[in-house]
DNA sequence: TTTTTCACCTAAATTGTTTTAGAAATCAAA
DNA sequence: TTTGATTTCTAAAACAATTTAGGTGAAAAA
């Protein structure tokens, strides 16, 4: 492996005072021309084109540190997820960037696999970090660990995955409840009868649990067989196996006590459908099979995978919405947003 | 929708003034003690347990922008990706997360959808918010957009598309050249005489020259037929249609100019799925089917998909460790690391 | 001629650190 | 009794911006 040295010459920084120094003014002048307050502070127009022009002309950037130590603020949103490289919250966070952008903020991302700990400490790391707003999908039961956001009274937004109800947060989300419904509903609607659903540890993450009422409601609504007995709760760190016990156990025999899965997210329909094609399940004629959450590869499987989808792109683009609101209003209003989901009929659960 | 007015009593943050006020010390020594250097400073064993007692007890926590206005540093790496929900870009950053969490810094990511003009403006923007050093995957043909960063004189790593051998840069990426080969190699043991290669604009792209230039090398080293004529290079903005072309006038006819496909990416290639799919072609029968890069999806399509796979984890967690090595050290030591390839083989390159 | 108004500009404080250069106090050596 | 070390600490500058409170000089009004 070649190996150089090479010694760069530092060019620093042009500063306000290179301006002011360079024109023979002062820097208030400078920084008032510069942040638009030429007009009101009365600087004539031949003194704001100069200052303008020697501004380009030094290729002048402001100190981002400076001007942040001075006015509190980093124009930065700080973004908690539980793991980046998940397609549902990299299309998120994609969206996201997307919109911070038009609005002048960049996006510091960051991945707490599920742990509360790492949760906790990526929030402090945000806030010492002088964000200006934070967006959350949080892990944790609730509010209790959020205590050091609401120390430092910086504005945040829960999404996908919000608390029990509460007027004093903003929060962003699905009507995960209504979504379950829909997907059991429909695959009754298919003359599946006998349908599990694979939820997940930790189930008090709100989108589990609210997935997991949806589908009670709709397990007493239609009448089910079996009725809640279906209800499966998998291992988040085990989940490979614990899904081919699943099947072994009550799906392949002669009598099976399951016709139709219901995938609570997109990791979990993941697993299962390598274990389909490992163990040679044929979806849909021996297993209906629905998810919660539409990723891309759901069109690209055999058979194509029917799903729950929510408005990602909405859901991403209010958020940042609502967290800029709050940061520049600077009045604390809170805001509850609940969408709705979109069920995507694909061959998974459409038996000939 | 409800909505509520609070208002939230800012509680001011501490800072070393406070700490050293309540101690009747100066902040100098505040400062000293908390960054380790009591001992070298002569600060005596009580007065520092006395700091760092105060310390906890009011919760202190060093302003980001005063220390980074002070020090220069951010312990920020910026990273530029093309888009960060392309899975390959999103797990790429992920493990580039934890590497750099390990070592105390965050990153700072953003997506330039290939375009040069916005790719320059992040790397400015980057910049200017002072990123201790910059990871960058660059759509850009050549060193010259780089003359920000140069100029600015903030290390950089460019990874997995790099320029043409520059030992003044740090570089990190796979050997394409061979992959490519080694997948027409495989391709051609399993029978297949008449391998396309699907391109993609733009071609100056440093992956997709060297992936190009491995399949001509291959083409005359197995001297196939049709040899460089079954390089197509594909529309970037309207894939779709041009891989529909492309299977239609070369696929679907009695006597088909191509037996197997080749995609150079896992962008074409998931187009290529979707229009198998649509179509109805079959795969490995038909067509064989291979893509460089792995995504996860490739074990879960029928058939599953072949692939030149990427050692994601070693390419982020080494341009990491490059990176901090060049903030680190203050020496501009330049590395250049080319990774091998892996074989993926599964069922699309699998005839009967 | 004095006062007021107006247009245009600036000094200095402030933000919270780090760091340089040196001060004060104590004790030992000369 | 002065000098020199040694130990322990501090004042003040620097980083680069924003902002408050006001200054200056010329023209207009009294």
């Amino acid at each position: 492996m070649p190996i150089k040295y090479y010694f760069v010459m530092k060019k620093d920084k042009i500063s306000l005072k290179d301006i002011a120094n360079s024109l023979g003014v002062s820097t208030t002048l400078v920084s008032l021309v510069l942040n638009n307050k030429g007009e009101v502070h009365g600087i004539s127009k031949e003194t704001q084109a100069k200052v303008i022009a020697k501004a380009k002309e030094l290729n002048y950037m402001p100190s981002f540190m400076a001007r942040g130590l001075r006015t509190g603020r980093s124009f930065t949103i700080g973004v908690v997820v539980s793991d980046i490289s998940n397609p549902f919250y990299s299309r998120m966070v994609r969206y996201m960037e997307d919109e911070a952008s038009k609005n002048g903020y960049t996006l510091l991302i960051s991945s707490s696999d599920e742990s509360h700990n790492k949760e906790s400490k990526l929030i402090k790391m945000l806030i010492d970090r002088q964000v200006d707003g934070l967006i959350i999908s949080s892990s944790q039961p609730n509010l209790s660990f959020l205590s050091d956001v609401e120390a430092s009274s910086i504005p945040y937004v829960l999404i996908d995955r919000v608390f029990e109800d509460n007027l004093n947060v903003n929060t962003i989300s699905v009507d995960n409840i209504q979504g379950s419904y829909k997907a059991v509903e429909h695959l009754v609607s298919q003359g599946y009868k006998k349908i599990a659903m694979l939820a997940v540890t930790p189930i008090y993450v709100s989108t589990i649990r609210e997935r997991i009422d949806g589908y009670l409601r709709s397990v007493d609504a239609f009448n089910l067989e079996y009725g809640s007995e279906l209800l499966v709760e998998l291992d988040f760190y085990n989940l490979r196996q614990s899904i081919l016990n699943i099947i072994n156990s009550m799906i392949l025999k002669p009598e099976p006590e399951i016709d139709a899965i219901f995938a609570i997210n997109n990791n979990v329909a993941v697993e299962c459908l390598k274990s389909f094609k490992e163990l040679g399940i044929e979806v849909p004629q021996n297993l209906g099979f629905i998810s919660f959450d539409d990723i891309d590869l759901y069109e690209l499987t055999s058979p194509s995978v029917s799903a729950i989808a929510q408005p990602l792109e909405t859901l991403s683009t209010q958020a940042v919405n609502m967290i800029i609101q709050n940061i520049e209003n600077k009045t604390h209003e809170f805001q509850q947003m609940k969408l709705d989901t979109e069920l995507i009929i694909r061959e998974s659960t459409l038996r000939e």
